[in-house]
DNA sequence: GTGAATGTTCATTC
DNA sequence: GGAATGAACATTCA
């Protein structure tokens, strides 16, 4: 599920409870935490006031006393909200909880998980402009400078932070830009524009709409067609990663 | 049993 | 050094 709109709607859930003290920290699987253990954990963050929450990219954080908690959502990661009379769920690893209500860290395969930071800079040394808000120039400049297939340079975090499987083949299903196209020979302004608009409609919903008239709505048909001019949509691919476009579209 | 899955990182090879 | 590929991580599901 995560990619930027995602982790963006977990960003408004964790607003939700800055300013406010978290009561207690409960680490139901330490397999998630990194770089941190649970007893750390409780003892930095237990007490203490959350900060607001920021989103870089995929990575969300908010400052707790003099660390910073990170999150890393993974492939199947969330964080939601829920009432600490209400079910724990079997994914649940880490809950923190407060006065009237608790925040819940989910992930069932456990790729990332919570780190808790004192260097945020050092963390994301080596991470991209975000997404949403990179501008034309620095997004034309980034991706103009490499060799690269298209598709594998939009979702190389170190080059634009962000970008998902299924968010990269959107963008480019809406640019009319092939996924193996070299970036040399993509209009990377418009693909700009493309991208914005596209993060900008999924921040909105919260997440890529599961809509029919988006490329993601067709991706899992097993003959799926184009939402735009009806060919039937290709499979393939690219950069290792299971890829879908329109043959006609994405020349 | 096998393969693949919205992510990241590391190793290997060209 | 850059770029592409494959494996690994842990777990579930088709």
């Amino acid at each position: 599920m995560p990619e930027l709109p995602d982790v963006e709607g977990f960003r408004r859930v964790l607003a939700g409870y800055a300013r406010r003290r978290v009561r207690g920290v409960d680490v139901l699987d330490a397999g998630v935490l990194r770089g941190v253990g649970a007893d750390r954990l409780d003892r930095e963050v237990r007490g203490r006031t959350l900060g607001k929450p920021w989103r870089h990219g995929k990575w969300l954080g908010a400052r707790v006393g003099g660390a910073t908690l990170v999150f890393h959502f993974g492939m199947t990661g969330e964080l939601y909200e829920a009432d600490e009379s209400a079910e724990r769920h079997r994914h649940d690893r880490v809950v923190l909880s407060f006065a009237g209500g608790e925040l819940r860290y989910r992930d069932q395969r456990k790729l990332q998980g919570l780190r808790l930071v004192s260097d945020v800079d050092r963390l994301l040394a080596d991470t991209g402009p975000d997404a949403l808000h990179v501008s034309r120039a620095e997004f034309v400049e980034r991706l103009g400078g490499i060799r690269r297939q298209v598709k594998p340079a939009l979702m190389d975090q170190s080059v634009l932070a962000g970008l998902g499987n299924l968010l990269a083949d959107e963008v480019l299903w809406r640019a009319r830009v092939h996924p193996r196209r070299p970036c040399a020979d993509v209009d990377l302004a418009q693909l700009h524009g493309r991208m914005r608009t596209t993060l900008r409609q999924a921040v909105a919903t919260g997440r890529v709409p599961p809509r029919t008239s988006w490329l993601t709505g067709r991706r899992d048909e097993p003959s799926g067609s184009c939402p735009r001019c009806g060919t039937t949509l290709s499979h393939g691919r690219v950069g290792g990663r299971h890829t879908v476009w329109c043959p006609r579209c994405q020349p």
